[in-house]
DNA sequence: ATTGAAAGACTGTCAGACAATCCTGTTGAC
DNA sequence: GTCAACAGGATTGTCTGACAGTCTTTCAAT
């Protein structure tokens, strides 16, 4: 991991742009579940031709942000509670693994920006601007899942989250959901300030097992 | 283009056919590991437009069984051993965790596929035949995986498993590594089939420790 | 041997076209 | 009046052809 130095800064593509702007789009829930997305409108709307389209909409779907069933064309798949309880599950799984690996292998650097993730997010909870907090808070997960050690733990779970957060936006505008929320981060990240591994595993399920609950909630009372 | 008799149930899209043909192209090793994928070549070898193939390839991409670096184009990944490390442990996470869940759930009827599965894996272990044995292999995971009740579970398993596949090969080429393999498969077996949890994910573990301590010898000694 | 420039190869991207399929509203039969 | 066949439009799946930008290699000049 040498820092700089690295002039190869790879171009962005067409392609990559149209991917990022959907998904952006997606995540920002402006396609409600189940609506389908007309390549001709979309085309339009982003300016690109339609095989580049098409290209980041394979990529979409490969990271089932979107389905495509054959001449249909592309939708956005409508979670299931279900689904969305598997999701919750193994994205458990991966966090505690690794906020525990966190907690014995960041350095002090590291540790003092996701100290400052946590401030990002308290801030943000004390608004009412839920995609700042959805945001700050995919920050603090972000980091602690770059200090694992494990990239591909990292990558499996960022595509998960992605899957769910739009869930995320909405039971964190339960009543009182950012503040519990925010005391579960600090208690997570004062036991990997403190290096203590256990603590953290157990601070990491216990938030999720409430941010699941919370989701169920939101689920249930707004569907 | 291609001669009628389609008696295709479920629309298969040339898309979806090259996809599926590449994946096992390169399961198969037929393109070594960094070597470029060019994509007038795959053209005229698969008999498809370069559209519908560049959209296979961003799927293959998504699914990290390519890399597709802009101007240069898709090239089959060279593992290294870290990433190769990197994914066994997610992968032993996910596996603990599915065996023990299907030993909770299993029912009788599964039970005796998985039991096939693994019969079926001693025939292959019993040969030199390593792809046969992979296969088999890939079908008892996957009869486990299929019953732990949590599908995201399953598919981001076979994820993983698709992109260190090449190894597997390799290490189960080792000099009597099938057999314990076949070991410690029965012992996992029998484990789900008591219906014991613990026992299932401690033989899950061990299994799973074994088969990347075997991968890690394997690559030492062939690269 | 080093450097620099020209040539070739390949990718990124677009436009346009056409057949197959799906959806929808209308018509016709009972 | 209800239901089924049908025609029409909308949309996707796929192909061809094209061209500019970028990488890699070759070759000549110093």
């Amino acid at each position: 991991m040498t820092p700089g130095l690295n002039l190869r800064i790879s171009p962005r593509t067409v392609q990559q742009e149209t991917v990022d702007k959907l998904r952006f789009a997606i995540f920002s829930g402006i396609f409600p579940p189940g609506s389908r997305l007309v390549e001709s409108q979309l085309c339009a709307q982003l300016g690109v031709s339609r095989p580049s389209l098409r290209e980041a909409l394979r990529s979409l779907e490969a990271e089932r942000l979107i389905e495509i069933v054959p001449n249909r064309g592309p939708s956005i798949p409508a979670l299931s509670w279900e689904e969305a309880t598997a999701i919750y599950e193994v994205r458990e799984l991966l966090e505690v693994e690794a906020a525990g690996r966190c907690a014995l292998r960041i350095s002090a650097e590291q540790l003092h920006e996701l100290e400052k993730s946590l401030l990002a997010f308290e801030a943000a909870a004390s608004s009412n601007d839920s995609l700042a907090q959805v945001m700050t808070a995919a920050d603090f997960y972000s980091t602690i899942l770059g200090n694992c050690g494990n990239p591909v733990l990292e990558e499996v779970h960022r595509g998960l989250v992605a899957r769910i957060s739009f869930f995320r936006g909405r039971s964190m505008s339960l009543e009182g959901r950012a503040q519990s929320s925010l005391a579960e981060m600090r208690e997570i990240f004062e036991a990997i300030a403190a290096g203590d591994e256990k603590a953290a595993r157990k601070a990491s399920k216990k938030h999720l097992l409430r941010a699941k609950a919370a989701a169920k909630k939101s689920m249930e009372g707004g569907a």
